[in-house]
Order: C-alpha cells, then structure tokens, then sequence
DNA sequence: ACCTGCGACTGGTCTGACCAGTGGACTAGG
DNA sequence: CCTAGTCCACTGGTCAGACCAGTCGCAGGT
C-alpha cells in the first residue's frame, strides 16, 4: 500500500447547490438578514447567469430549509424568513417516525435539558423571574379546569420561562424541539387517557416542587424533581424495552 | 367579538409539494424502503401528470432533506437513501449558525450533554466498552505526540464511544454538532497556544479519571469531572461576562 | 472467456412561453 | 386636497421542448 496523497472522492457540483451555497453564507456572515428580500428569479437569473429552472431549484431548497419563502405576485421576492425550529423539528420527526429516534431517547433528552435548565436557572434567576415562575404555575392550574390542550400550553410557558431563566437559548431551542416531538408522539394517548386530569394535577403539583427548590436555591435538588416529574409524566409511554435507560437518569 | 369557526389561512398547495408529499407518504407507510430506486424523471413525469420541472423540484426538495439521491445517467432512477441524522445535523448546524449562539452558550450546552452521556454511560456500559474507553486514552496519549488535530481526533473518537455508550443518538448528534461549531470558533487558539501540549497532556488525565469514575459506577462524579473537564479547558476562551453561566454548571 | 465500443438511456441545464394572481401607480370622483 | 376604484406591469407557478455530458448494459469482436 502506496501513502500517497489523501485524493477526496469528487462528486459533481450541481448549479443550483452552488447558489443555495451563496445564499446560505451571505446568511451566516449577516449580509442577508431575515426581513430581506431576494431579488426576483428573472433578477436572480441574471445575476447567478443561469436558468430560471436552475434558480428555482435553488429557491426550493431554500424554502423547504426555511430559509426564504416565494409568494406569486409578490413584487418585492423571495422574503428571508427568521429563523425558526420547524425545519429542525420536520427533520426530528421524520427520524421519530422511522424508529431512528426511540422515544426514550428523545425522552431522555428532554430529561437531561430540561434539569440542566432548571439547574441553572436556580442559581441565575432574580426575585422577578421567580414571581413569574410562581405565576405560571397559577395558569397551569387554571387550564386543568380548561382542557388538556391549555394546560399544555401552560406547561409549555412554564419550561419555556426556564429556558430563559437559564439565559441559554440553546438549551431553549432544544427543548422546545424535542418536546414538540414528544407531544406529536402521544399526546392523543395522554388526552384520551382515564385519569388524565389526575396526571395534570400531579404534573402541577411536582412543577410546583421544582419551583420550591429553585427558591431556595437548590439547583441540584430541582433538577432531580423535574426529571423525576419528567419520568412519572412521560415514562409509562416507554417501551420496558428502553426503561433502563431512563431510569439511569432519574438516579444520582 | 363573534366567536365564529375558526378558520385557517389558507395558502397555496404548489404541484411539486403534493409530490413530495406522496412520496414522504409512501416512505411512511412502508410502500417505499431505503435502497429501492424511484422511476426516472421522464417517468415520473408521465405518472404524476406534470412537467419535468415539477418533478425536478420535488427532487431537489426531497435531495435536500436526504430522501433521495439522483446521479446522472444511472438507469435505474433515484436512489431512496436510509434513514440519517445528517439533515437532522445539518438544520442544527443552521441553527447554530443563524442563532447567534455565544460561546458560552455553546460550551454550556457541550458541558451539560457530554456530562449526562457520561452519566448514563457509566451506568449502562459493558466490560467491553470499558475496555474501548481505555483504548481510545491510549490513542490519545499517542496522537498528543503528533498534532493537535490528531489529539482533537482521537477526544472525538472518545466522546463518540461515550455517546454510542449511554445508547442515545439524540445526544451523540447534538454532542458531534456543537462540538464542531465550537471548534471552528476557538480551534486555530488553542492549537496556537504556546501551552498547546501542556493542555493536551492536562485533558488527558481528566480524561482518564473520567474512565476510573465510570469503572467505579460512580456516574455522579463522573459527570461531575467531565464538566470540570471541559471548563478548564475551553473556559478560558469565554468572555468574563459570561463565565457565569459556566460555573453554575461545573458546582452542583 | 474477456475486452471493447456503441447506443439508449440518465440527470443537469437552458430557452421561451403562458397563466393567475399581486400590488403599486394612476385616474376619476369626492 | 384626499379617497376609491381601475388598470397594468410584474410576480411566481407551470409547462413543453431541446441539448449536453455522462453512465450503464449489451452486442460483437478478440
């Protein structure tokens, strides 16, 4: 065996990935900020001197990234879009589906963010984000009354305010994903189940914990109480398969 | 305020749209497996009734998510790929890109998902997957002598057998992914560093009490040193403002 | 049996055309 | 002067047809 020099294998550069390439850094360098507008395909066509075919198969890709979106009529063109989780999301849900991502595992994940977040958030929040704390934890009671939609929405405030007492957006991001993926998996399970009005009272009561730690600054112990919470809320959906993992989270 | 139906926006379903969706569709309900090829371009044109243009631009759309892949001149029509994480990988690297995550944020994130891993590893790992860990300290310790890109390979080797350990692909995802933004941001300064070895030679032992605790069983610590770990060692590239942050994470 | 060269295909790109819809400019009416 | 209505240039969505470079399979020569 020759050592010669390390050849990549080359697969062909299509126009149009050339384009999305350019689109993408002028993004990522802030030379094109959401909000913006793209120049029109006929523009885009001059300016990247190729085919309108080729420039709307760029824009495609775009669009199904999330990165622009095209109205007809519109004079103005493609327009940025912000960014936003739902292209992450898709590509979650996608894997969800085909057993690529098990429950556990993105139940696991939840677990660890969402007790890293409270974690954090213990030592880092000021009085005024722990009254806010306390008062969703008021509207989480009011939307049991409502139905499991509202209070999942409610619940959905309460991590949300987490993620951003943890002053980590990353952490935010993931949640929320990850979570959005959970729900889609078996939300229509815990709707229709018996007593799901008693798991969203005990949901609320162990929120409630967690909130107790955090006001006395016990990151370690809120942590241990969300993904405990986490485990009661959402374990029974997991296989026993996949159970041990789980389990290995709850315990210190 | 009448409360009448509540209606949705209504935009419209493009022509390329409605194939991608028979497609996804299709790959969903299983009439459609990995490896399986779809008709050519031409053909597909003639059986979903629309122009080549259509049936391109569904093609890129479903290219671009990592659906299919098309090669010129194969006779045998696009390729249905397996299931991946890379489009997965790919939306978080936008995310990151995009989101304007600062280092902490980043670090943070790497220090609370690294720590879990190990956490969980230390619980759910085989003899022979101790015996992995060991060999992946043993080419660390041989790669320090080489260059710092080696040493980062061989830690990538490691934290990758941690994550296929605790037996979550979620987290080996994220963990790769933001492991590799952080490294294109701070890489070239540590391996500028005139203590460049000196860091080298300093994660390693961290590393190998990470693998004495995970021998012991004693997640706990485990996780505790890692996070300390990568605190030393990447901290000193986050600005003071948000060093904050970071230790929050390191004390329990 | 193996090699070789041809040809029928593939996807990638381009051109040019038509349509329905949008939104800004312009105009008629207040 | 301002407003309301009309109109039209232009948008994106789709289509048809063409050419090219490249690939694969097969027939025919060795």
């Amino acid at each position: 065996m020759t050592t010669g020099p390390q050849f990549q294998p080359v697969q062909p550069v299509r126009a149009y990935e050339r384009i999305v390439e350019q689109v993408e850094d002028a993004l990522a360098s802030g030379d094109l900020v959401p909000g913006q507008r793209l120049p029109s395909e006929r523009e885009l066509v001059a300016q990247f001197a190729v085919s309108r075919s080729t420039v709307r198969e760029a824009l495609r890709v775009l669009e199904s990234n999330g990165v622009v979106r095209s109205r007809p009529g519109d004079p103005n063109g493609p327009e940025i879009l912000p960014f936003s989780q739902s292209a992450l999301r898709k590509q979650m849900v996608r894997l969800a589906r085909v057993d690529e991502l098990t429950l556990s595992e993105l139940i696991g994940f939840r677990m660890i963010m969402d007790g890293a977040a409270i974690q954090v958030a213990s030592r880092l929040r000021t009085p005024e984000e722990l009254d806010e704390l306390e008062e969703t934890l008021v509207a989480m009671r009011a939307a049991i009354d409502v139905d499991f939609d509202a209070f999942s929405q409610a619940d959905l405030a309460f991590h949300e305010l987490i993620a951003r007492i943890s002053r980590n957006s990353l952490i935010q991001t993931c949640n929320e994903v990850v979570r959005g993926v959970v729900l889609s998996l078996i939300s229509d399970k815990i709707a229709h189940a018996p007593n799901s009005r008693a798991l969203m009272l005990e949901s609320l009561h162990h929120h409630a914990d967690v909130v107790d730690a955090i006001r006395t600054g016990n990151g370690h112990a809120a942590a241990r109480l969300a993904r405990q919470n986490m485990y009661d809320y959402y374990g029974g959906y997991v296989p026993d398969s996949e159970q041990e993992t789980l389990r290995a989270l709850v315990e210190d």
